[in-house]
DNA sequence: TAGAGAGTTAGCCAATCATCTAAATGATAC
DNA sequence: GTATCATTTAGATGATTGGCTAACTCTCTA
C-alpha cells in the first residue's frame, strides 16, 4: 500500500466525493462526472488519482468505464489511520 | 471541523508522522524538530499547518511550546472517514 | 538590561496540483 | 468504412505547497 498516495488522493474534495458516491454502488464515469461542475478531463484525472492509490478500479463495459470502490486497500488505509492516531481498533476482525 | 484543511494536513507524511510521534505523547517543538532533516522555520510551518486543522494544540512551557495530539478532533475525523467508506447515505461534505 | 535559546513570521522560489482545451483512443451503430 | 458517443491522453496555465534564509518575538538568566 502506497501510503503517501492514499493521503494525497483523499487530500481533495472532489476526489472524496467520487469515494462516497462509489460507496452506494459501482458507477461510470459519465454518471459520476454529471454531479460535478468541471469537465470531463478533469474527471478523468481524478479516477486516474484514486486508481493510482488503488482505492477504486474501472472495468469496461462497452462503451462506458464502470468504476467501483476497492475496499481492501480502504481497510488497510483503515488499519493505518488507527495506528497513525493510537485509537483503539474498532469491531475488528471477529 | 474543517474537513478539508484536516485531509490536506493528513497529506503530507512529514505532518503524519509529527502526529505518530505525538500519539505517544506530547513533546516541545525542538525535540518534535529534532527526527526531520528540515529546518526550524519549516516545521514550525508544519505545526501551523496542524493547528489550522485543529489537530493539535500548543502551549508555552517557558522558552519551548509544548505540542499534544487533539483527540476529540480526531475522533471526528475518524467518523467522517468510516461514514466516507462505509457504504451509508452520503451527506454534504467539503 | 543585555545576551542567548526556542520558535515563529515574512518573503522568496521551485515543484506539484487542479483545471482547461484540443486531440487521440475505444466501442457501437449505420 | 464512417459517424458518433464515452472516456482518456497531451500539453498549457494559474494557484498552492513545502522548503529555504533572514529577521523577529518571547522567555530566561546573568
Amino acid at each position: 500500500m502506497r501510503n503517501d498516495q492514499v493521503f494525497k488522493a483523499l487530500a481533495d474534495p472532489t476526489r472524496r466525493k467520487i469515494l462516497r458516491m462509489l460507496g452506494r454502488g459501482e458507477m461510470s464515469a459519465g454518471e459520476i462526472a454529471e454531479s460535478f461542475p468541471i469537465t470531463g478531463p478533469s474527471m478523468s484525472h481524478h479516477f486516474s488519482v484514486l486508481k493510482s492509490a488503488d482505492l477504486i478500479s474501472g472495468r469496461r463495459d462497452g462503451q462506458q468505464i464502470v468504476y467501483s470502490l476497492n475496499t481492501t486497500v480502504i481497510q488497510d488505509l483503515m488499519t493505518v489511520l488507527l495506528d497513525t492516531f493510537k485509537q483503539e481498533p474498532i469491531g475488528e476482525e471477529s
